[in-house]
DNA sequence: GACGGGGTACTCGGATAGAGCTTGTCCGAGTTAGCGTGG
DNA sequence: CCACGCTAACTCGGACAAGCTCTATCCGAGTACCCCGTC
């Protein structure tokens, strides 16, 4: 159970891209130059948060992708669902079913106790994940690193 | 980023155990017979359950696994742990020292305030794994279910 | 000098290979129970 | 009848393949800019 680690990298991009003018779009590859990171992957994850919606695309020169809408209105749960997928990690296959006193008629997904057990500790994840936002990063950044906004903002935009 | 099949079987095991009496051991095949799943595979996680402490494993004739302690004091933390091992899903693999800045001498898993919101994330998730025993399951299916435990025996000692 | 059209360079986007993990299977080492034999 | 040793069957345990997801890469479709020619 490892999760994608194009997770990593779009948080970062994310986080990045709060401290660039909104009128102006980064590409993929500046992203990845920033981390050293493979372009190409990083622009298929990038297309992911564009699907979603968390970003906006555009082509041709001076193209790239920019944040679809303000930091605060971006969760962590929102990145992760985008990249990984709506799924839970837990998956239950109902196995009860096949065990005696299986019934074929009942959802075993809502009724299985042990289901329901996994249920709520993967839902505990999921309430930390979007109680969270790009913006509570980027303040948290400034207040310890004050030099960063400034960095990050020139390397990405020349 | 999807869990171990493994682990819901194990799961399901280590509750079904908990209705034989502690000096009986059950075998593999007929853990798996009870919801017919694969023998040998499932001999596979009840392994890494025995090498975690959680059961203990008999060879030979009138062999097999039991609990190696009681239900009260096994976690689902204990159990996903066993099956999983300990590493977190998100793994911070620490991209900010190959960007502007980055110092080879900072750990930045435990700086990274990316890595630090998600282990929040990941925090909460355990805590509420780690706060679930296999009793309480136990418990519950016997309020809902009057007639699994008895059953649950015969199948697995006849 | 201003305007329009074509070419060109640049970007995303999806289709296409390779690596690593999960899933599934098999046979061997070790152990216990049962049986046969001898006292 | 009882004790002992041997055999044989049974179980776990780890070593060995197949499928699938994640990782990585490449080239094509689309677009905005820029240059050139014309009015």
């Amino acid at each position: 159970m490892k999760m994608n680690e194009g997770v990593e990298w779009a948080l970062h991009s994310c986080v990045n891209l709060t401290w660039v003018d909104g009128d102006r779009a980064v590409t993929a590859a500046r992203l990845a130059a920033f981390y050293e990171l493979p372009a190409a992957y990083l622009n298929k994850q990038l297309q992911a948060l564009a699907r979603a919606g968390i970003l906006t695309s555009t082509s041709g020169p001076k193209g790239g992708f920019r944040l679809a809408r303000s930091p605060e209105r971006i969760t962590l749960m929102d990145i992760v669902t985008a990249i990984e997928g709506p799924e839970d990690a837990f998956r239950c296959t109902e196995i009860l079913r096949k065990g005696p006193g299986g019934d074929p008629a009942v959802d075993y997904r809502a009724q299985c106790l042990v289901s329901q057990a996994m249920g709520r500790a993967e839902l505990a994840w999921r309430r930390e994940l979007a109680g969270q936002t790009i913006a509570d990063i980027k303040a948290s950044v400034e207040a310890a690193y004050p030099e960063a906004p400034e960095r990050t903002r020139k390397r990405l935009t020349e």
